[in-house]
DNA sequence: AAGCATAATTGGAACGTTCCAATACTGTCA
DNA sequence: TGACAGTATTGGAACGTTCCAATTATGCTT
């Protein structure tokens, strides 16, 4: 049994044949008899081979390893499991397999991430970045040719092949949204400003409120962690603001479950009270109670258009980066409450 | 710039030294010189040098290719996310990584991931097995000497390491809870008897039934799928049972919350209805509204043990089985209410 | 029956590393 | 100075595959 693994020449042994005759038909070639084929494959069958794909590729020119790295932040919110399990679906159907590891919004772990995969030879990358991120972190990757996508996090500068959702469009109906309630004290919970989604999201929230005539106070925009806790964090602060809000609009989804779970510690019902909307439309926005009001992107589709991408671009190794900008969908529910007796004064 | 790959000999050449000495300082070997040792990692930073841990793995006895597998059955559930979270902690400390993907809980999915990640030389697996599972679906990978820690769903007849939680512990104390709360018509909500899991849950509260003195009632053990979708259609379920359940024992929290889901759209509410109490605690356990009483497990815990016992399993290649059992604790919050005037009558 | 095109098969070299045994350097001591 | 013990370094061979050019087998045409 310890018997050193079974190889090719084994097979090729057992099948009367040359080695390099067995590793034609591994390769599906149409140009072996189908009688020579069938011998193989029992043999195959019988001795138990398993394909060495690291001496495959070892040999191969372009080093086409079938393995593809997704580093995203935070496994644990379901918006990047989500994405993840699109991400795995296409990627396994191709015959790929997936490194996927969180970085814990670290940089520097997610430096050595990537460099571990880098040894491990993967055929390209998908990459949530981590906050702090600079484009010149990928430098070294693209420049060794292997194809980077960049997803759900903006990363300007970057050379690679960018799957974003218009954020700034999702923040805009958002707030229009809320202004539509009646609401004119609307705050942006969440994030940060070194992330880009942090500028593009509250620019659309600006857009809104400026469109509308209203004065945008920065007292109202509050920089969190992009987190449930972070949510409760940042509503905290927001009800201490002297004028205080009677809306927000929130980075994403987990920070407004954070932003609902702080608002309940005050004694205060979310959606009757004060109303949040979200962002991402995570599985679980539909069935929370209240069901969360939340700008839809559809992670699930995004991992599989993301994994579509970058599989495109490794198999046409022309690596011109793509940008590509999915829509997204403001759907109400009902953490955005209805319309508030402001909106009747002025009626 | 796309002047193949930079490999040892280059720069063995640019430090003047043989691909040998460069080997050594790679594996980090103590004999070799201070200055050579300088010079050669100098040179292996100017050159943008990256190890090609594929050549190494194939020429290595043994084929430690510092890779491991982790198949679970849905990311999206946030046990399992967790558990996933856990084990790349330690995986990543210890130089490894991880391909991570689920199957669905389709076992034909599970065997070609097993076979894929076989063909990539992992060098062990954590698998929570999909329904339907066979001892025998892992004899390959066993015979072939690459440890298996079977995580989370029991596996009988294995001779893999299995890492369960005290699952009969669990729910006979949940029962215990709820019966003291005065209920008497328990149900047990979800799973299907061909996962060993299952068994083991039911007996827990099958034990704490019959030690209260009553009879299991078949009717009210509800197979359903394992996930919140799952719980609703339990529930519903459930309640049409001529004599009405007052409490659940769910399977895990995913259909806790599913349960809870049906509850509401049935104008019942959790905790104050009708008690229920999950299973895994999962992070938003503790979060929702209202707050689970569930199990706890400690998901992120039990994935850190597994990926320990499996690292050790690996160094130490003596591959004898271990079985290990985790302890669980209940915890009591809000959806299992108080006590019931079931209890008072009896009083 | 010879010639020829095509189909099927094959032997080595190569991929980038590690391992092993062997060699080349040190310096020390008689 | 020559022998000796370390210490540092080194050339191949090997790992399991694929690629290439070359070979052999097959069938068809004249």
């Amino acid at each position: 049994m310890a018997e050193g693994r079974v190889t090719v020449i084994d097979i090729a042994r057992a099948a009367g044949v040359s080695k390099s005759t067995v590793s034609l038909v591994l390769q599906g070639s149409s140009s072996v008899k189908e009688e020579t084929r069938n011998r193989i494959n029992a043999a195959i069958r019988d001795l138990g081979y398993v394909y060495n794909r690291g001496a495959a590729t070892l040999r191969q020119t372009g080093s086409r390893s079938k393995i593809i790295g997704v580093i995203v932040n935070d496994l644990t919110n379901s918006f990047f499991a989500e994405l993840a399990v699109g991400i795995d679906m296409v990627v396994q159907s191709a015959g790929y397999v997936q490194f996927l590891s969180s970085c814990a919004e670290n940089p520097d772990r997610q430096q050595e991430l990537i460099g571990s995969m880098r040894e491990h030879g993967i055929s390209g990358l998908i990459i949530c970045p981590a906050r702090g991120t600079q484009a010149s972190d990928f430098k070294a990757l693209e420049s060794s040719g292997i194809p980077v996508v960049v997803a759900v996090r903006n990363l300007p500068g970057t050379k690679a092949s960018t799957l974003m959702s218009a954020n700034a469009v999702g923040t805009r109906a958002a707030t229009q949204h809320l202004l539509s309630l009646g609401h004119r004290r609307i705050a942006f919970l969440g994030g940060f400003s070194d992330m880009a989604v942090f500028d593009e999201r509250t620019g659309g929230y600006r857009d809104a409120l400026r469109e509308a005539g209203i004065q945008v106070d920065d007292e109202l925009v509050i920089n969190a962690p992009s987190s449930r806790a972070g949510g409760v964090e940042a509503i905290g602060r927001a009800l201490a603001v002297a004028e205080r809000p009677t809306a927000a609009v929130c980075l994403n989804d987990a920070v407004a479950f954070g932003v609902c779970d702080g608002l309940r510690a005050r004694r205060l019902e979310p959606g009757a009270d004060f109303a949040v909307v979200g962002f991402d439309d995570v599985i679980e926005a539909k069935t929370a109670v209240p069901a969360l009001t939340t700008v839809s992107v559809d992670p699930q589709g995004m991992g599989r258009r993301a994994a579509t991408l970058l599989l495109k671009q490794i198999n046409s190794n022309s690596s011109e980066g793509e940008a590509v900008t999915t829509a997204v969908r403001l759907v109400v529910r009902e953490s955005s409450g209805k319309a508030i007796n402001v909106r009747q004064e002025m009626a």
